[in-house]
DNA sequence: ATAGGATATAGGACTTACTCCACTAATGGA
DNA sequence: TCCATTAGTGGAGTAAGTCCTATATCCTAT
């Protein structure tokens, strides 16, 4: 048998969906991107280790730019500026349907998962016999 | 409001999951590679319109030479050359692994989509008058 | 003091899993 | 004869990431 360490079924190749992942973290209140990216890894939680922070500062930059979300700089006295996210309308109206499209997307892969162990259980034999029934 | 048509939430950009489907279907039995197309576009139904033919015979390539499928080209007397294609052992193991894979993968979109729901449900108020607290 | 860790933001280069468009080529009707 | 269907393939581009690196500033502990 072979390794499949590097081999996409072993979900390293999976997209992780930051995208909703962040419009929905920012529903909880303005935040920032570096607790952003903690938030989202919690959620993430056991699958995909946890996204990379720069790539949500890139897809932050990116809703910005779609109008999902705004942010100012939060300039105190002291400590450097950091940036405030917040959501906008838009961007909750974006969540709304990443919703909807998640749901059919759950059960695309349902079915898809169904047919995979239907099909696996099918034909468990030829390989040298795997019992009788 | 905005146009979502080319939003990612659209779901247009949204992987496919078109290795494991492969599989699954291979499972059948022994089908070409255009075939094979067909019956994936058939389970991604709603979803992804359809995944590109291209893609599928690229995928192919790619399982073939990591020893997941094989391949023999059906010289009929007439008719051009078709490619038969036909799982492996190796291939089985790796559809198995992939349906573990889409399990937690599947659980962490249910988790996600419930804290998007929540996260709708919990402020639709919020944009003025952001009270006293 | 100062070294090192956590906090915070960001860019360059790369990869995976696709997509769209265009092409060849044979087969079977209308 | 023209055209749809079946079958296979290549070039180019994109989306959503990854990894590595660089920058600052803060807050400890030595």
């Amino acid at each position: 048998m072979k390794e499949f360490s590097n081999c996409p079924c072993s979900g390293a190749t999976l997209d992780k969906l930051v995208q909703p992942a962040i419009l929905a973290a920012l529903t909880e209140g303005p935040i920032h991107g570096y607790r952003l990216a903690e938030r989202i890894s919690e959620v993430a939680g056991p699958f995909g280790d946890k996204p990379d922070v720069s790539g949500i500062y890139r897809f932050l930059k990116k809703m910005q730019a779609a109008g999902l979300v705004t942010s100012n700089w939060e300039t105190g006295e002291q400590g450097h500026a950091k940036r405030l996210f917040e959501i906008t309308a838009d961007g909750r109206a974006c969540l709304a349907r990443w919703t909807a499209t998640l749901e059919t997307y759950l059960k695309t892969l349902t079915t898809l998962l169904k047919d995979a162990k239907a099909a696996t259980a099918r034909k468990p034999r030829q390989r040298r016999r795997v019992a009788v029934k």
